[in-house]
DNA sequence: CCTTAACTTCACAAGTTTGTGAAAGCAGCG
DNA sequence: CGCTGCTTTCACAAACTTGTGAAGTTAAGG
């Protein structure tokens, strides 16, 4: 028994409960400052620091210490961002909660991503300042940046999928 | 005079600063959403649509009818980001707020940028978890992704510099 | 040096946001 | 079909944010 290694099988357990707890705060404290609302960044912390990369409304809200109510909306939020998953665990009634990696990060990139929409107002703003302003150049500019970056996501997220196999990472 | 294409020059003037104020409020509108902070966001968005780059506190202050004091936050805040810079026009008391097109998005990408701290603390995450445990070894997929993407960065700037040119913007 | 224009700091009031408890809604199972 | 256990919704209280007015600081110019 690792009692003999100095420490009891129920001091392991805390141990590495409370190294999750750490790393689920501090991450989610670095998406909060990213702008992410707090709830919702810490049941995300939570999942990924999961050792199943799924846990119930249950688990997150006693691991978290709030309310099922509060689970709820995080993890609507969640949802409808892309992040996580929904399924509801056969033969029970719970739902649990999935970290999809590749998904997530896929959704970081994607479509309706922030970019879109700084994009849309950009354009907008060149139009009605006028192109040929000093103000709409400079505006278009931004515009023209953007519109660059959002072309060169597609070619590197191929290269990192080809990345990830090199990792070993299946 | 232009009153004989149907307007007068004070019309213009108006309907040029209409457009540019919705501008201004509709981006912010969207940097907010990305999670800047509403004043801030308001600064950068008219800095961005002015015809010269470049605003006094007082001429932010009206434009955007707000006091001096929420001016002085908001420009210290974007400073420490290196979104904006400020000058002192010579000759006199007033400072001037600037976007620098290129030095703002090359913020973006760079050093300590959002990307370092996710590193930073997904990094210790794997090593509080272990490596070798499953959550530890979700955690470090994550990890590696950012580190990828951050290694990429580089590059993409490169090539954007490279791209600018072509479209004629100096 | 003294004046004064400009910027900054601070305490506070107004306005938002956030999470809770309680009640209502749903769905699987007996 | 009606229990029962899980999830969602809602109104509200607490906590936090944000921008203001006013006082304080700084430095350019006389």
């Amino acid at each position: 028994m690792s009692q003999e290694e100095g420490r009891t099988r129920a001091a392991d357990d805390d141990a590495a409960a409370v190294a999750r707890s750490r790393f689920v705060e501090r991450f989610a404290g670095q998406l909060v400052e990213a702008g992410m609302t707090r709830m919702p960044a810490r049941i995300f912390a939570a999942l990924l620091a999961s050792d199943s990369g799924a846990l119930t409304s249950a688990q997150l809200g006693e691991q978290l210490k709030v309310s099922p109510a509060a689970v709820s909306g995080a993890v609507r939020y969640l949802t409808q961002q892309h992040m996580v998953s929904r399924e509801r665990e056969p033969g029970t009634r719970r739902d649990l909660f999935r970290v999809h990696d590749n998904q997530w990060y896929e959704a970081l990139t994607s479509r309706d991503s922030v970019l879109k929409h700084w994009e849309d107002a950009l354009r907008e703003g060149v139009e009605s300042l006028g192109a040929d302003t000093p103000a709409g150049r400079r505006v278009g500019e931004t515009l023209a940046f953007f519109e660059f970056v959002q072309s060169e996501l597609g070619g590197m997220m191929d290269r990192w999928r080809e990345h990830r196999k090199t990792l070993g990472l299946d």
